[in-house]
DNA sequence: TTGACTCCCATAATATCCCATGATAATCCA
DNA sequence: TGGATTATCATGGGATATTATGGGAGTCAA
């Protein structure tokens, strides 16, 4: 839960906020898996326990051995561990920057159990459609006030 | 139900008055989830309870899966989990001073087992259109002497 | 060498801890 | 019962800790 917006200094290196680095290292180790999100031009991030809950699916689809070779290429492939410094920060893969779309800021976006990261913008972008979307769906099912509503959610 | 102004300090913080931190800590932990309402200019709040019944209106939306995860992303990055400190203090987020126009003072206003957090000014604005739209309502349904009950409500 | 990456330190801003105070409410007791 | 003593609470503020960020200096490889 939560987000905040983080800076990528000249050097390529961005600080993981706080309360998420105390949630990682509470799974055992002190870094970060990083990986290209696949609905999104975001970054998917987590500890420990997201590798191994990924790798479980992965095995359970067993049954259909060539596609899950290939779906575990696709999905760790692309996929860092990387390890932070003393005080908490990481520099990103290139690939992470193009596919984010990042250059100066940051948005690390709260998940339970993982994080996503985000360009800024993006995001808001996002939010606002996924808020559009659900307003749209509930005027199909009954009729509300939609503009009211609009005004209010998207303020 | 109660409600209750107290004072943002210097340092931005604020007290959660007593009465609704018993029924927190009673909820589990000693802290609260926040986050901005979506129909007003207001931040609710709570205890685990309330998470659990975004989730469940998330749901109940009946969207497409993507778009029910789109839709609790959105909502979620905007969710605080506050821990208060022995005082009972807590720190706004700077979204939450911008959502709900937070200056020196807000106000606690009780609704069971959540509350919602206002500018003073625009709750006292609030509670008097919804006055008048009760007003209007009964109005529809037989005349009264509606000038008369303005008066009287809104002194 | 140059560039990429670490490790280390400095700093400013913020958050948190801890204690003091005044106000109000609750309790007690002769 | 009424006045005094105790809690509880909101608030202020000093001291300390944490955090994000900038930058110097060292390491390693091409």
């Amino acid at each position: 839960m939560s987000s905040a917006v983080n800076k990528i200094d000249s050097k390529g290196r961005v600080s993981i906020p706080a309360p998420f680095r105390s949630v990682l290292e509470f799974q055992g180790y002190p870094g970060v898996y990083l990986f290209p999100s696949f609905t999104s031009n975001a970054i998917d991030g987590g500890g420990q326990e997201l590798i191994d809950q990924i790798s479980l699916s992965v095995e359970k689809m067993q049954l259909f051995a060539e596609e899950t070779d290939a779906l575990s290429t696709a999905l760790f492939s692309d996929t860092y561990s990387l390890s932070y410094d003393q005080d908490g920060r990481i520099s990103l893969p290139e690939i992470f920057i193009d596919h984010a779309n990042l250059s100066e800021r940051v948005i690390f976006v709260g998940q339970g159990r993982k994080f996503q990261m985000w360009n800024p913008e993006d995001f808001n972008e996002f939010k606002r459609d996924a808020k559009i979307k659900a307003l749209e769906n509930r005027n199909l099912i009954g009729p509300t006030h939609i503009d009211k509503l609009n005004k209010e959610v998207l303020d």
